[in-house]
DNA sequence: GTCTATACAGCGATAGAC
DNA sequence: GTCTATCGCTGTATAGAC
């Protein structure tokens, strides 16, 4: 039962979701089928069905790891030392940190393809968006009131800013392959928060 | 050969771009096939390998009209009264118009699925994000110029600023329905850009 | 310019042996 | 847990009649 910290999991499921989820965030969800996690892992299709009955519940799955593992992440940079700025900072090197492996954010890239996507798969997208935004909205709340950061309109409307601009960025630096792009665009938008002035510790 | 501005173009040609542009900007180039537009026009799937021998094909038109109409519209956005203020939300509201027919931006689609996406196509998306950036710098300068706008850094970051954060704002408005969501986005981010006391006329 | 008919590869998915 | 084998369907694309 007890997963070890020290070994990762090497079982066959996590290994299927592992190459399932570069495919998704390089190809898009329609971009790949089994045989072609088969063809990488080495194994049958019909093994794959074994652990995943469906794509549609392989496709679920996917995002509930995700949204779990970024969770995670967003725990890490709140644990780490530093404000409001610093944990924007992070935030934002979140993404910056899929782009470096040329990877669109999962729940960005079924975004697009929302439309497409089995009602489950919707309703777990959402879900990610809805995490993103509720921490940031903390975030940012908590930057007003400290007086490091400062904007217009409601932490909500800030938050969900913060998100569309980060992804949006992600979808158009990756075709460039300009990792700079994204960088600099995540720059100038966390700058526009910050309260000139403030005293901060910047990461 | 001249095409009428009254009577617009029915042939069966631009019948098939119009059906295969809305299916690119909803389910993704990679999410409808042939038979889905014939279908939709009550032709058979051969007519459509007539217009356009193969998919690519298809999807390198579709991308050519799509920014030669997006050219027309910052034509017009130049050729209405207003200064550099207006100019930019005349083209947040290019973006708003495409998201209110439920559609994701065509090219925006299309860098997500970049990757998959023969080398062709890959090209015209990318010069698509060129000729908005390069339009979009050319009325940021001219802002700055004039003292109605301001904006850290240069006009060209500014510009890939702006095109990424509204397509990502559609991007994420699109999944949850908010043509709201998106317009708050884009309000916010371009307020950003107006230099406080600056005086201005708003369309 | 559009049709019928078809080729052929690939898709997700299943049955049943091991 | 993985395999072989196969199903039914859809994918893009083509040949040739009209």
């Amino acid at each position: 039962m007890a997963i070890s910290v020290v070994h990762p999991d090497t079982g066959t499921a996590t290994r299927i979701l592992d190459v399932a989820e570069q495919f998704v965030q390089v190809r898009g969800f329609n971009g790949f089928s089994y045989a072609d996690i088969s063809a990488e892992l080495g194994i049958t299709k019909a093994a794959l069905h074994y652990h995943f009955a469906g794509k549609a519940d392989l496709g679920r799955a996917l995002i509930v790891r995700y949204a779990s593992r970024f969770a995670e992440a967003l725990a890490d940079v709140d644990a780490a030392a530093g404000g409001a700025s610093a944990r924007l900072a992070g935030y934002a090197d979140l993404y910056r940190q899929v782009l470096h492996d040329q990877r669109m954010c999962l729940c960005g890239m079924l975004a697009a393809e929302y439309q497409t996507l089995p009602q489950p798969m919707q309703d777990a997208v959402l879900a990610f968006f809805d995490q993103n935004e509720h921490w940031l909205e903390g975030v940012l709340e908590e930057g007003r009131e400290a007086g490091i950061l400062q904007f217009g309109g409601t932490a909500r409307a800030t938050a969900r800013l913060i998100i569309g601009s980060l992804e949006g960025a992600m979808l158009i630096a990756r075709p460039y392959g300009d990792e700079a792009r994204f960088q600099a665009a995540a720059d100038s938008l966390l700058a526009g928060l910050i309260r000139p002035g403030a005293v901060t510790t910047v990461a």
